[in-house]
DNA sequence: GTCTATAGTCTGATAGAC
DNA sequence: GTCTATCAGACTATAGAC
């Protein structure tokens, strides 16, 4: 019954598949990779998790907490500048943090959202219509100037994944340094200027 | 030696090559489904191209002419306020016009760029190395506000190509209306007042 | 040029010894 | 719980008839 040892393989397994499946999608990932970036063998992933699927489910299910979780934070009551100013840097926090989620994130969208389609369409729009009420209703106070809502978010979530999905572009051009030095500075300032009256 | 069928196939199974390529990226495509979508047979694939490497290579080529036609567009001696935000709109209109062929270099650039990063790493970086000289320049000669030229275009790449890659997102979010509606407008005051003085 | 047939390899998953 | 051995199917690519 050692609930550890199960415990600890269980996430040596999610943390080398999320090496693979980031790197390389759902379809272009293999058992044998995420066997061999585990340690465990083939066989003795199967015994944690009943299938590729599995597995690939159990990584989104994880990311989807912390992934949401900028958005929740997201206060009705605060100032509508600082909120928003406050979630774009927790969202380029999250790509500085956990990259490879990022990825694991961009990939599925990107190839049609086939295991992900549903939470979208569930968990994460009701918190988007949610949030999109919010600001309408800032707009409406007067204490946000006029601002598509959607567009707004799109382009939060657009600046700030960027930097981990593109990664590797960004290294090639930039060369090996920090790929996101700067970046904060400049979208504090970009959003300043977004949402100056 | 009928060369007006070989390329008019070349053509078709290009078309398929793309549908799957950049649905599934490179490791996740198969040569059945990109047959099957041809209507051709998979021997008669490999009859025009040596290998699945190839079909994608072949692809990677003649989707960087059209990718870097915006950015040699800007024109060091415009407006640089019009010839910025120009580019902003070739190149969302390059999301409209070309989703696959976007998805098909997200695909490639967040699995690390393994058949591209040459590419990257000479035309482009040579590309993006230029041109972030010409916003330099118009920085010193005081025609545009100080502004890091960098993180300028990777805010550029970000917000356009978003609409594209993550499509999938934005219409489970939106529903299935024109997920890019009222994206243009959005862009062009979003850069409007990034650039004002 | 296009096909059927198939070689040879890799894939996800299972059986069974320990 | 973990392994070796192995299955059935899918994979890229080739051979050879037409």
């Amino acid at each position: 019954m050692s609930t550890r040892i199960q415990t600890r393989n269980r996430q040596r397994i999610l943390e080398a598949a999320l090496d693979v499946f980031s790197a390389n999608g759902f379809r272009g990932a293999t058992l044998d990779e995420i066997a061999k970036a585990s340690g465990l063998s083939k066989p003795n992933l199967l015994y944690y998790f009943d299938s590729k699927e599995a597995m690939h489910r159990a990584l989104l299910e994880q990311l989807l907490v912390v992934w949401l979780a900028p958005m929740r934070a997201i206060d009705p009551k605060g100032d509508p500048h600082d909120e928003i100013i406050g979630y774009m840097r927790r969202k380029l926090q999250m790509s500085r943090d956990y990259p490879r989620e990022s990825r694991l994130f961009a990939n599925e969208v990107l190839q049609g959202a086939p295991r992900l389609g549903d939470a979208i369409a569930g968990e994460l729009k009701t918190l988007v219509d949610d949030r999109v009420a919010v600001i309408q209703d800032w707009v409406k106070a007067g204490r946000l100037r006029p601002i598509d809502p959607y567009h707004l978010i799109f382009s939060i979530w657009a600046l700030t994944q960027h930097y981990a999905d593109f990664d590797a572009q960004i290294r090639l051009i930039r060369g090996d340094s920090d790929p996101m030095a700067g970046s904060e500075e400049f979208l504090d300032m970009l959003f300043d200027r977004l949402l100056s009256m």
